[in-house]
DNA sequence: CGTAAGATCTCT
DNA sequence: GAGATCTTACGT
C-alpha cells in the first residue's frame, strides 16, 4: 500500500475553486493491474453546483449527476461524445452538486501517450467508466500530494467548450499551472 | 419511443 | 472544418 501523501476527504469538502487551485500539481495515481500509473494535475476547470448553467449539476439530481452531489473525494466519470471519458473530483459537503474536471496531466510515471485534454488523460491513465463513483481514498485510485512541491504561478481563464451556458460560459473558473507544456489550451 | 446535443479528438 | 459514436434528458 503506497498510498503516501494522498489527500485526506477534508481536502475535498471545501469551496470548488479553492479544491480546483490546491489540486494543480498533485499527483493522480491509478495502480493498473500493478502497473503504478501516476501523473502531476496541470489543468482543471471548477464546476461550483446547481446555479452554475455549464454543469452537468445544474439539471438537479438525476442518475448521472447524483454522484455530483455526493460525498466529496469521489470520482464523477462519464463518457463525452460517445467515445471520450472525462474525469471529476467531487467537492463541498454532500448535497451540492460541484466538482473538479481534470483537463491536462503531466506524466510522472508509466504514463504512454498524449496527456493534453481530458479525454486523453482517461486513456493514458486507463480510466473509464468503470471508476464513476469510485472512492479516492482508496489503495488503487487517489490522489496525493507530490514527495516536494514546486513552485509555480496559476493562470485563471474561462472554461472550454461550454458556449451553452450562456452568461457562466465566460466565469474565470479553469486554471492552469503558467509556462507548462502540458496545458491542453491556452 | 424519437431525437437533439454534448465539459472531445483526429484527420483533412 | 467535419465526422465519429453513444449516453442522457426531455418531449410526445
Amino acid at each position: 500500500m503506497k498510498t503516501r501523501n494522498r489527500l485526506p476527504r477534508k481536502f475535498y469538502a471545501r469551496a470548488t475553486e479553492e479544491v480546483a487551485r490546491d489540486l494543480l500539481g498533485k499527483h493522480l495515481v491509478h495502480v493498473d493491474g500493478g502497473i503504478e500509473r501516476r501523473a502531476r494535475i496541470v489543468e482543471v476547470e471548477a464546476y461550483i453546483g446547481a446555479h452554475d448553467l455549464a454543469s452537468h449539476s445544474s439539471k438537479g439530481v438525476t442518475p448521472r449527476t447524483s454522484i455530483m452531489y455526493g460525498p466529496p473525494g469521489h470520482a464523477y466519470v462519464y463518457l463525452i461524445y460517445g467515445m471520450h471519458h472525462c474525469m471529476n473530483v467531487v467537492t463541498e459537503p454532500e448535497g451540492n452538486g460541484a466538482a473538479v474536471l481534470l483537463r491536462a496531466v503531466e506524466p510522472v510515471a508509466n504514463i504512454e501517450g498524449n496527456t493534453r485534454g481530458p479525454g486523453l488523460l482517461c486513456r493514458a491513465l486507463g480510466i473509464d467508466k468503470r471508476f464513476n463513483g469510485h472512492d479516492l481514498l482508496s489503495e488503487d485510485f487517489y490522489i496525493a500530494a507530490p514527495p516536494r512541491e514546486e513552485a509555480f504561478s496559476i493562470v485563471t481563464r474561462p472554461r472550454i467548450g461550454v458556449a451553452y451556458a450562456g452568461a457562466w460560459a465566460e466565469a474565470p473558473l479553469r486554471f492552469y499551472i503558467e509556462g507548462n507544456g502540458f496545458v491542453s489550451k491556452k
